[in-house]
DNA sequence: CCGTATCCTCTGCGATACTG
DNA sequence: CAGTATCGCAGAGGATACGG
């Protein structure tokens, strides 16, 4: 995780933190309450393993997510947002309710003919 | 711009109109006015030329920023936020205050160490 | 003052295999 | 079920030069 050194404002900064392919998704996710990685791992479209426990420790890393390990086998650990991680949800309640608008609206965008 | 295919939630889509480095800020620059690219240039620390022409064209490609071309010499060009830049800047609102918040609160992020 | 074209570096992301 | 280790590639981002 980079965060950029020199900035013009806090947002740069913010955003930094949440930057990456999955974790803003992986937060929205997390809003439903605790969650494995193994549910995560489902729920989210695209997304392997690798990447999903990458993206956690980085959101663990900046005070955004936390997890407890509990012991015993099968493993179990659970992921949850800290209250670092709810405010950050609040900003994505935001860009959700755009796209839910913005989807149902239009239907040629021409730009999304780039998806992949 | 690359608009991912599959998603599990139209926030993802929305994030990535805005992804790239400096697309957040532009927007939040905007937010004051019309403005021409050598100011934008000026204001945003760290960016260059091309990268702004470049996140300029992508933000009016999927229709966040709209731009007017005033002729004559030298060049005039104004950028401006749409209705659509309008509505993501509500949401970046809410990131900025996190961003002050967060910096003014805490002296060591360990994170922080990975600036560049 | 705006915008385009090259070239080059570096890293984010994905596939895959393996360990406790 | 959770997590680590390798390897490879496409593409984002930056320096620089040129053109209208």
């Amino acid at each position: 995780m980079k965060i950029r050194s020199e900035f013009t404002c806090p947002l740069e900064v913010t955003l930094d933190m949440i930057s990456g392919k999955w974790k803003p998704i992986i937060i929205w996710r997390l809003r439903l309450g605790k969650q494995q990685l193994s549910t995560l791992n489902k729920d989210i479209q695209g997304i392997n393993q690798k990447m999903l426990i990458q993206h956690l420790s980085e959101l663990i890393e900046c005070g955004i997510v936390e997890k407890i390990t509990y012991g015993g086998y099968p493993l179990k650990v659970e992921y949850f947002l800290t209250e670092l991680g709810w405010k950050f949800l609040r900003g994505l309640e935001v860009f959700q309710k755009i796209g839910q608008e913005y989807l149902g609206q239009y239907d040629n965008k021409s730009f999304l003919s780039n998806a992949r």
